[in-house]
DNA sequence: CTGAAAGCGCTTACAG
DNA sequence: CTGAAAGCGCTTACAG
């Protein structure tokens, strides 16, 4: 089949220990000679066997971390299927995954972890980071002088020296949103955003993009109102009928987080389901049931999967293959649903 | 790490050959033998290392043959990744996939490649089947005689032997359609269908799908016509004034197949884009442009790229670990799209 | 029916 | 700085 280190080693007169040490460049070697190997080798095309590689360094593979926020909720319960999945790859090639899991922005325990990480022999860490200074610095410590690369996923942390992001690009799922209500609603109209917590800042692009594009492609359409429900079905349905009364001829709503529960009883009690439309997010909860009963029309969703699985790949090809990830910001598909669509 | 081969030949007192032949069933052995062996290895939770398996068979490897059909068109190319990132995913654990490429509907040319397959060695099959009695037949003599498992892709061809199919449940995507088609336009209105091919079983059941589900959670909406065009764009915009002229307070169109190019010609001929509501299908051709103009409202797709890779897949892990598909379909995600939520 | 040995392509101590 | 050898876990002729 392919060229192998044998074939290279005949060809420069070499031992196959030798050229080893010039592809991978291992150091101990004369440089003219790893010049001329390294050549060889370009020429022949050779392609280095990822089983022989994987089977001969499966006494002691290479160890990636991944730090996981919030396990237990419903989303990252899927982007920890996505996270296994990558394992599950990768450790039959010689690479071990290890999963730890942090509870809710806890500072404390993320940097805790990243240094067990470390102490454990982990040579790259895909996390879920905290927005915090003291993270912040961490991420940088360890990518400037621990030289261990760091993908961010899910939620990003910028002006860090992270690797990449691996998650939503949620500006432009406000925008979606806001295209699709458009289309629901026809040219004019109110309606409300209800959104999580004012302090989340994916939570609030997904405010700016809905708004701004309702505004600049809708102008009949007026956003009369923002609200928060910090997640609550009790708060959500509160806040739904405050908006409600405020305004008796809404025409839509837009859900940027959970709370879609509370909301609907609200519609319910005013029985306003069949007048407003309703746009929400995640296809957690009961978001599926809700959307089937037409209370809620459309649901917009991220790749929660592959949340989980690419921020493992993208390191697992930078260390294994010195392959550089494309881009700064990987953006996982904005995935529209109505009832028909359903998965399973 | 994990329980090895040797361990359990230690353990059983034979030789690492004899634990091999057990296991994998090679006949030759004693019968006794065998079960002892199994048993221990059972006991010591042994699960064969697939690098060990694979680098040690990547001289003589198993061969997977995939024939695709109308390799030239954009979804196909699409799909072809999609099997190309199998072959390379596969192609690293000691399997070889064979790709080829045959004309549309090419009755001739379907079996000659099957039967070439054979001879080249293929140990399974994923194809593009064509809707003929030579064909099912040939797919039966496959699956039985030969015993070559064989997986359909893209179209299915029921009442044979095959294993599987993998692709979109076409009734299920026109009815996705209705549904969204009754978010466009509201609980009352007139639509046309415009489709490909009468003769298409997957063009038919999107037809359908569709207008049943209008009738049904629709019962405002009329379908008032249905046109064929042939996959022609010039087809397409006559076929489209026709019914327009016929029809002057329509208010929207579903396509289930290409000629969106046309249609949209003649909408705008009859200053009618924004009248109209248009819900076309795949993500090929100029269907981004036209749903970033906005004169296509909302695109409904299949993931191409699964329906090349999964087949593959599905053979790999049945010839390899034995491991049967989940189910007779294995249906592809129905894809919606709004001009946000456009890939790249 | 069973065993001993060679081999798949790579990495890694160990000598020198 | 370089080579010879052993080893990763499995399969496969070859003897017997």
């Amino acid at each position: 089949m392919g060229v192998t280190i044998r074939q290279i080693a005949d060809a420069a007169g070499v031992s196959r220990g030798t050229v080893d040490r010039a592809l991978n460049n291992r150091g101990r070697i004369n440089p003219e000679v790893s010049e001329r190997i390294k050549r060889i080798a370009d020429e022949l095309g050779y392609q280095p066997n990822q089983l022989g590689r994987a089977l001969s360094m499966s006494k002691n593979k290479i160890k990636i971390g991944v730090i996981l926020q919030n396990p237990e909720t419903p989303f990252m319960i899927e982007v920890l299927k996505g996270v296994e999945n990558a394992k599950a790859e990768v450790g039959t090639l010689g690479c071990e995954v290890v999963i730890c899991k942090v509870s809710h922005n806890n500072v404390r325990e993320t940097i805790n972890t990243m240094e067990q990480l470390k102490a454990e022999g982990a040579k790259a860490i895909a996390m879920v980071p905290v927005e915090d200074e003291e993270v912040k610095l961490h991420i940088n410590l360890f990518v400037e002088e621990y030289e261990i690369p760091i993908v961010t996923f899910n939620s990003d942390i910028q002006d860090t020296e992270r690797l990449c992001f691996v998650g939503q690009n949620s500006l432009q799922c406000g925008r979606a949103a806001a295209g699709l209500m458009g289309e629901l609603i026809g040219a004019n109209g109110k309606v409300a955003v209800i959104s999580g917590y004012s302090t989340n800042p994916s939570l609030n692009n997904r405010v700016i993009g809905f708004c701004g594009e309702i505004k600049k492609q809708y102008p009949g359409i007026q956003v009369v109102d923002l609200e928060y429900c910090y997640e609550d079905n009790e708060v959500a349905e509160k806040v739904t009928k405050k908006v409600l009364d405020k305004h008796p001829n809404l025409t839509g709503i837009y859900m940027t987080s959970h709370g879609e529960e509370g909301v609907c009883k609200a519609l319910r009690s005013y029985r306003k389901t069949n007048r407003i439309k309703m746009i929400a997010n995640d296809f957690m909860g009961k978001n599926y049931e809700l959307l089937e009963s037409g209370i809620i029309n459309l649901l917009i969703g991220q790749d929660a999967f592959v949340q989980g699985y690419e921020p493992v790949m993208i390191l697992f090809r930078l260390l294994f293959h010195g392959e550089q990830p494309k881009g700064e910001f990987q953006y996982t598909d904005i995935i529209i649903r109505n009832a028909y669509t359903i998965p399973e």
